[in-house]
DNA sequence: GCAATATTGACAAGAACCTGTCAAAATGGA
DNA sequence: TCCATTTTGACAGGTTCTTGTCAATATTGC
């Protein structure tokens, strides 16, 4: 087919996989957390939130994702009574997230859906198929981590774009 | 912390690193794709459409997306003129999508990159390694397509939910 | 054949991401 | 202290994918 490799042949299908499965796990957990008012992804912003009082921009930096990307869905979970935002003695403009008793009480009925889901799905596999799994998924996105933007040859299309003055990515 | 058993546990470490793995894949693919005017999503798409003329409905069935979704992308890659719908003799609907050669050229290019990044990042890895988690994460998609939606109780909340007369998930 | 059912495209609205920009606030170095 | 840099919230606009609906078309059972 083309110049893949054996190792990049099934790196590949990793991907795909992970593709696929990643939505399989979102609708997943969107059923889980539907019945009281959570989605997926505000279910893991309270999963960060539950630990202790924290801003916008550390859960962004935690949860690999854009801080505003996180302000927005911050913010629909405040006006919907989720969460409150505390004024931070060491920023004054970023303001800290904790639970309300709502949002306690809807993390706590997700937490134990949750416990109910994963140990079903769990208990079909063994735990060395599941932690040798984990650890290369680790350990690849470590490598993807590493992988620098640029493979050295642009080649012939846009040729201004050689500043690389990367103005300022919002990722980290 | 709760209930969960030491393979829900796990399992659980594997969806978060899913999570993550996910983001950091269409970010690479993204950068990838734009150079030829593509995006992950459409990548993928045209993936599937290079194998020979294919309908919208087949598409979104075989990449686990909804039918809405895949139309959506679809129509703004014919915009694009990446794609062209044919007329389909075995309906008069459902045109079948095929690459023209912008489109083929664009894949042609993407392909390519794909190939020096797949392989860069999987000679990191060992083949042994990622044909193990490849199988894993294979027999844990297998396990939540067929785990049901009802895990029996629902609890007291939204007493009329008990129908479970399911009109029209459009997923497969 | 014909009627119930399923599939399909089109359209609408919304969720969850992204990039880019601006001004306010914090920080760090001279 | 003061100024350049960085961090932050707010806002705008775009992409991808979701749910829900409708009417047109296919399919299936009788």
């Amino acid at each position: 087919m083309d110049k893949l490799n054996p190792n990049g042949k099934i790196f590949t299908e990793l991907v795909l996989e992970i593709f696929r499965l990643n939505g399989r796990l979102l609708e997943a957990g969107d059923r889980l957390t539907q019945p009281v008012g959570l989605s997926s992804a505000r279910w893991q912003i309270l999963g960060v939130v539950e630990h202790g009082p924290i801003t916008v921009s550390q859960v962004a930096r935690v949860m690999g994702l854009t801080r505003q990307s996180v302000q927005q869905t911050a913010n629909s979970m405040e006006k919907d009574g989720l969460i409150e935002f505390l004024d931070n003695p060491l920023h004054r403009r970023s303001k800290l997230m904790t639970l309300t008793s709502v949002g306690r009480k809807s993390l706590d009925y997700t937490q134990e859906q949750h416990a109910v889901w994963a140990n079903r799905i769990g208990r079909e596999h063994s735990l060395e198929c599941l932690r040798a799994a984990v650890e290369v998924l680790r350990q690849v996105s470590k490598s993807l981590e590493h992988d620098t933007p640029l493979p050295a040859d642009t080649a012939e299309l846009d040729t201004d774009t050689t500043d690389t003055t990367d103005t300022h990515h919002e990722r980290v």
